[in-house]
DNA sequence: CGCGACATGTAACGCGTTACATGATTGC
DNA sequence: GCAATCATGTAACGCGTTACATGTCGCG
C-alpha cells in the first residue's frame, strides 16, 4: 500500500540504511507496519532510483559496504502529497478467524491450541509495549513532548492487544466447554 | 495468503457463486476477511483449474450465466490440510498509524479530520455489529448453538472496534489540546 | 564451535489493486 | 431517467512471500 511512504517517513529526520529501515519495524513502527529485509532492500533501490532518496555509500573492510539513503527534495514532496490524501482503512486477513467461522470443519482442541499460541506471542507482545510505556512516561516532560505522536501509535498497539486478549479468553472458555 | 482456504470455507456447506462469495465477505466473513470481486473471479477460475472446485453452469437469460461451484474431495483435503496447519498471524500496515507516528511533519489539524472520518466509519460499523448480536442473542437456543462459531468472529469484530473507537477519542483530544 | 548481529542482495512466484468492460431488471 | 442489484470477466501493474545466496565479527 505505502511502503514507500513509511520509508520515508523513517528516512526523513535522519538518513539511514536498509538494515536501520529494517530494525525499525522490529520496534517502534513495527507495532502497525511490516515488511521483510527483501522488500526493504528492493524499495529503496526503486525510491533511489525513482529520485525520491539518494545513496551514498560508506566502504567497510570485513562487512558489506554500508548504503546509507537519505531522502531528496522530490522524495519530501511525495511525503507530503501522501500526507495530504486519506489513509486507506487497514485491510484485516485473518486466518484464525476463517478457522474459527468454519469451527465445525474442525476438532475443538485443535482451535483451542492455535488461539492458545497465538494468545501466548500477544502476551509478550504487549507486556514488551507496557515496558515501553513506561520508559516514556518516567521520561522528561521535554523527552515525552517530543515522543508524543509515536507513543500514541503506541498506545493503539496496547489497547488492541489487551481487547484481543480479552476475546481470547473468551473463546478459550466456550472451547472448553463446548459440547464435542 | 489464503484467500483460497476462505473460498473453500463459504463454498464447504453450500456451494455457490463468485457473486455469493463476495456478497459473504461484505457481511458475515467480511469484518476479518476481504477480497475484491476480480480477485474472487480470478480465484474460483484458479481452484477449479487445479480441481479443488468443480463447476456447474446454470444458464439464465437477461444475465450472464451463473457460475455454481461446489468443493470436490480434493479441495475438501485442501482445507482439512490447512485447518491442521497453524494460522499465521495477519500482517498490520496501516497508514493511518503512520502518519500519526510522523506527526510533526504534518498538520494537527489535518491528523485530527482524518482520525475524525476513519472514526465514523468504525462506529457504523460497530453499530452493525451490535444489531447483529442482537439478533442472534434474541434467537432460539437452537440457532444459537448453531451460530456460536461464527458468533465469536463477530465478538472479535466487536471487541476490536471498541478498542479502536476508545483510542481514537484519546487521540482526537490529544490532537485537539495540542500545540500548534 | 556455533549463534546472533551486522549488512546486502536476486529470482520466482503468488496475492492484491486499479482500471476497463458489459448488460438486463427492479424500484424510486 | 438514475441508481442499485444481479452477474461476469480481462489486463496491467504493484506489493509481498519464499527460497536462495554471501560473508565478517564478537560472545560464550
Amino acid at each position: 500500500m505505502s511502503l514507500k511512504h513509511a520509508v520515508l517517513v523513517l528516512l526523513e529526520s535522519e538518513g539511514g540504511t536498509g538494515y536501520d529501515i529494517v530494525k525499525s519495524f522490529n520496534k517502534g513502527l513495527g507495532y502497525f507496519w511490516n515488511a521483510s529485509h527483501q522488500q526493504v532492500y528492493q524499495e529503496l533501490k526503486k525510491l533511489n532510483a525513482d529520485g525520491l532518496l539518494q545513496c551514498d555509500v560508506e566502504v567497510q573492510t570485513g562487512k558489506p559496504d554500508k548504503k546509507v539513503y537519505v531522502v531528496t527534495d522530490s522524495g519530501r514532496k511525495a511525503l507530503q502529497d501522501w500526507l495530504a490524501e486519506p489513509a486507506k482503512l487497514p485491510k484485516i486477513n485473518d486466518g484464525l478467524l476463517v478457522k474459527l467461522y468454519a469451527g465445525n470443519l474442525n476438532s475443538l482442541s485443535t482451535l483451542h491450541e492455535e488461539v492458545l499460541g497465538q494468545r501466548a506471542h500477544y502476551a509478550d507482545m504487549l507486556e514488551s509495549f507496557l515496558a515501553v510505556e513506561q520508559q516514556y512516561l518516567s521520561g522528561e516532560e521535554e523527552q515525552r513532548q517530543q515522543w508524543k505522536m509515536p507513543y500514541l501509535t503506541l498506545k493503539r498497539g496496547i489497547y488492541g492487544l489487551q481487547a484481543w486478549l480479552k476475546w481470547a479468553d473468551e473463546v478459550l472458555k466456550e472451547l472448553a466447554n463446548g459440547p464435542v
